[in-house]
DNA sequence: GTCTATAGTCCGATAGAC
DNA sequence: GTCTATCGGACTATAGAC
């Protein structure tokens, strides 16, 4: 047994290496699909020989899972600031702001989740049937909370959540459609508050909490 | 000179053909991606022997741009519903109808357009540029004459065409995971009216025009 | 842990008979 | 206009030296 468990310089290099790679491949899928993308431009990115993340990765499929997985992981953790709230244009409020910015920052992330999700979650539909749907009935419970105590309209909590990810990972998606009709130019700081700003404006009054 | 410029058999069968290939095309490009789709499967699809379909398209590729093409016009006139109404409410909720009424319908073509735009519009950015590019612009400027007549909340009127396009393409684009959420059956007749019913109500409120 | 070379497979496109 | 057989190229994955 030459295991070594504890915080090694061997695991240092491997957890450097799969970041590295992760990025790269975050990136190579979101703009070529599973399908269009190749392991050798994966690598190119990276700036690593193909063969290396074979190493770190045995398959293209298992490389792609993780990244499909970063992404959800980073989407849970914004519903954080909706329950905390204790009113929808606070916690709802706050929903939107997390939602936009990841669509702003992470733009690759929610084109490979879009990718997985249109094509049939093959890969991921396990988490759809636990984590996920367990999260939206979390929520949509926390939503009717909010509507029984008249503090929003008797909007569908489900159809509002629906809204909630399409407006803001619409952003993401098609921001490159967004960018062409803004003249080629990606959104400046002051657009993107504009967006953010219009978005939540149109949902909270449209859900009667603004 | 042989050809035949008039309605002739021949061009019925191309015709026919084209037809039945294009449909096929549809399901699996929306299926597995450009990249995923093979023009073996596609030509099982259609019940033809793959050589046909070179015969018919020349190439993968000007087969997928006609795919593309045929949401696309699909959507234009749908818009159709907008131009005639003389205030918001009318004119964005037919909107939406018809849309959503699409997104039902046509969920396959939506899928293709969604993949082509995150994948950076390879094949029809020229579309994006002119005919989407002009038909924006004259729906935001209807927008803003409702808005300076009173009719409505002041919103910008880009972000709300982005919204009215990321609500009701998420129920097509989106559908498998709607789908998971709703226990794996697909929306039926009923839900569908309060999937339409819900987004028009919460959109048409947060506009200031319901 | 890194890298080169290559095995093995699959796909787009075409040739050519009917 | 239809179909079978096949070519040529690209891709995933691995073997094996360092």
């Amino acid at each position: 047994m030459t295991d070594t468990p504890r915080p090694s310089k061997r695991n240092e290099i491997r957890a450097q290496n799969e970041t590295l790679i992760l990025q790269a491949a975050e990136k190579v899928f979101a703009e070529a699909g599973f399908g269009g993308a190749t392991m050798q431009l994966i690598a190119d990115v990276a700036g690593l020989p193909k063969a290396n993340l074979h190493y770190y990765f045995a398959t293209k499929e298992e490389l792609y899972r993780r990244v499909v997985q970063n992404i959800f992981e980073i989407w849970l953790h914004a519903a954080d600031s909706m329950d905390g709230a204790d009113d929808p244009a606070e916690g709802i409020g706050a929903y939107i702001e997390a939602k936009m910015e990841i669509s702003r920052r992470h733009p690759n992330g929610s084109k490979v989740w879009a990718s997985e999700v249109m094509h049939g979650a093959p890969v991921i539909q396990d988490y759809l049937e636990t984590t996920l749907r367990d999260w939206t009935r979390g929520r949509a419970a926390l939503i009717q909370r909010w509507i029984d105590e008249g503090k929003m309209a008797p909007v569908d909590p489900e159809h509002l959540l629906y809204m909630l990810w399409a407006t803001t990972q619409h952003y993401a998606d098609f921001g490159h459609q967004i960018e062409t009709l803004n003249g080629g130019r990606p959104l400046d700081d002051l657009q993107w508050q504009a967006a953010k700003d219009s978005v939540k404006s149109m949902i909270l009054r449209g859900i009667g909490a603004a």
